[in-house]
DNA sequence: AGCACCACTTACAGATGCTGTAAGGTTATT
DNA sequence: AATAACCTTACAGCATCTGTAAGTGGTGCT
């Protein structure tokens, strides 16, 4: 069942926009504050957020914005400001749709349901920027670019990518690699760090993979 | 550069949408008549699809059902019917947005422009009903099973999923697979063929590659 | 019913590409 | 300058995929 998160200061709105949900079959859930929303929200691992603009403290176009550059769900603004220039800036910030309040909760329901059902075809895809992976097939893809990556350096890149922008510990990635805390050989992980550094030069990746001597690596990009 | 394709009959406001698309920089199309609509918009082979509900014979609705079948690019509905209920008809036969007319050409700009960003993801995803296959990697989705084809299976499957639901014919798949139009050897392709069939029943898809004897193959989906 | 043709299946072996080991070179820190 | 961490290249084992071969099964025509 799909899971969305609604962010919405209001209570009365937020109770009836989370019973709306709920009524349609799926789990809706809220930030409990909005200290930290978006930490608060990336480990809710929604599969879709619902967004006020109208938030206490933070601009709502900004959390839209800081989070479409790691989401891995798509977002919905849901808004009373109606006008041209708004819906322009939301969905030009990356929103996925931008509807006003008041809105009828079929329709928010059948846009929450087309939006899910696209993205519902590249669940498996992990994106950080521009970049964007495959983790099932380890396809890998940057602006224009496409490669192919082998199912090791898949798996060193896609640690990176959910660490991104903070580092991947050699302990973190030699469990997700190799299944094991213990490095028995430090050896491999850095050939296989030449390889992957090798494969993202090709898409014009090229110091993308930073090495931090002791500690383990970091993939830096420029947008982030 | 992104193709649209224009489907609108009153002449005066078509060519004020091709103009609008013209003039952002895409290359904006229509089908020459409304007889064949549906074959000719596969002919042009767009990236997205502007959808008038009123044409003359055929009910919009329908096309845009069943071009969703098939469809590799999105389809924005664009109708003077503006209750909700057309709203959730469109949308819940696939449609990827709605909009109705008047409508601002910086609106209709920038949700075409959001839905061009998200379909272009995965260019490469090859649909046929409930039926998907990412002609990159040869990953293949059906419902919520996912497999991944080894290349020579994945080439034939994109060739009958291509032909669906006509007949692939024997010629066609050496082509497209071996790249030589005369079969050195048939069994080659029956091999493979039967390969294909023991990873299709692996997600639930028996019996779906029929042979037609001494012509080709094809892919029978119950759902098409 | 018998025959020819087409389609299907299984087993095998060559080729390809991926993976880890080994060994030697380079960079950074003290 | 010495040491530890990191990087790179080459090599060989291994798995997977691919086409060949050979034999079985089914269909349609006379």
């Amino acid at each position: 069942m799909y899971r969305i998160a609604v962010v919405e200061d209001d209570d009365y709105l937020r109770e009836e926009l989370l019973h709306t949900f709920r009524k349609a079959g799926y789990e809706a859930v809220s930030p409990a504050s909005f200290e930290a929303v978006e930490a608060e929200i990336a480990a809710l691992a929604p599969d879709l957020v619902v967004l006020d603009v109208n938030l206490p403290g933070k601009s709502g176009y900004d959390l839209c914005k800081s989070m479409k550059l790691r989401a891995s769900f798509p977002i919905l603004i849901l808004t009373a400001r109606d006008t041209l220039a708004d819906e322009l800036h939301a969905l030009g910030l990356g929103a996925d749709d931008f509807l006003t309040k008041p809105c009828h909760p079929n329709r928010l329901l059948a846009r929450t349901e087309r939006l899910l059902r696209t993205w519902n075809r590249f669940r498996s895809i992990l994106t950080a920027g521009s970049l964007s992976l495959d983790t099932d097939t380890y396809k890998l893809a940057y602006r224009d670019r496409v490669l192919l990556l082998p199912e090791t350096e898949g798996k060193i890149l896609k640690l990176l990518m959910e660490r991104c922008p903070d580092i991947a510990g050699k302990d973190e990635l030699f469990s997700a690699v190799w299944n094991t805390e213990e490095f028995v050989d430090e050896n491999i992980l850095q050939v296989n760090m030449s390889r992957l550094r090798k494969s993202l030069a090709k898409i014009g990746l090229g110091d993308a993979v930073q090495n931090i001597r002791g500690k383990g690596y970091v993939l830096e990009l420029e947008e982030l």
